[in-house]
DNA sequence: TTCTTTGTTTAGACATAGTCTAAGCTAGGA
DNA sequence: TCCTAGCTTAGACTATGTCTAAACAAAGAA
């Protein structure tokens, strides 16, 4: 059972079939899916489901704060189920292949306060880019 | 005159009136503009510049390596010209305002090589969020 | 059970951001 | 001068995402 529907169901929000059948697809897979990519594997487990239905499900989840929004590449977003655990990601400029990778510091800590021009900073995420292995030998 | 110019022509680049109303609108501004925005302000110099020759122009900048395309809202992309000085972005989630910032140690040193995944890492770049001045207020 | 209320899902229209195409234009070389 | 290569243009097209109105479903009240 998909510990996201745990963490969704905390919020009393209600699981639908079809939002069960979204965020499952959502968590069983190690990479950040885009909406399309969504409702292609989700539609092979529910063929009825609509694009509103996955956008809407989506645009929920981010809200409630269990499910990251990713612009990485400016084409489309991706979803990562992973809130809860620290992490940033690496990009391969050849071939967009996304990984999670862990840091051994905080990047918080590296903006001096006469840097945050009077911003509450909450948040901060590291894009590593640079070429995969298959991308090297291209 | 614009320094971007300067770098563009380096590469043996024509520089054509729209390409320097273009160039010289993307460095005459401190924030960062998305293409449409650097559209309606190049067409105040160049009312019978197209849309297409922006995006163009832009795609060309970035792949010569001269302005930096950013995706940090997933809507649409942004230009930076600051290529050389080593920055990072900071955003507020109230309004959207970017500001460029300058952080104390450089994010590659602290990705460790075990979670590099055989990846050769040329960049890193951080995106802080939060709330402006102003935003916190509201 | 049936009715009502509230929230969910759906198809498709719409909006926005960006790319492509075909034609015309322009600058520089022969 | 003409020729050629590259640049620019308008508008069609594509991709991604949002909105709308109607149908549907579940939970509580009578």
């Amino acid at each position: 059972m998909s510990d996201l529907v745990t963490r969704l169901r905390r919020h009393n929000w209600r699981i639908t079939p079809q939002r069960r059948v979204i965020a499952e697809t959502l968590e069983g897979s190690h990479v950040h899916f885009t909406a399309e990519e969504i409702l292609e594997r989700a539609c092979e487990r529910m063929p009825e489901l609509s694009r509103a239905t996955v956008y809407n499900t989506l645009n929920e989840m981010v809200a409630l704060g269990e499910v990251l929004e990713l612009a990485l590449d400016g084409r489309s977003k991706r979803y990562d189920p992973g809130v809860d655990e620290e992490h940033h990601h690496l990009i391969c400029e050849g071939c967009g292949l996304m990984k999670d990778v862990h840091a051994v510091t905080d990047p918080l800590g590296w903006l001096p306060a006469d840097e945050r021009h009077g911003f509450a900073v909450t948040r901060a995420s590291v894009t590593y880019r640079g070429r995969c292995p298959d991308c090297q030998d291209a």
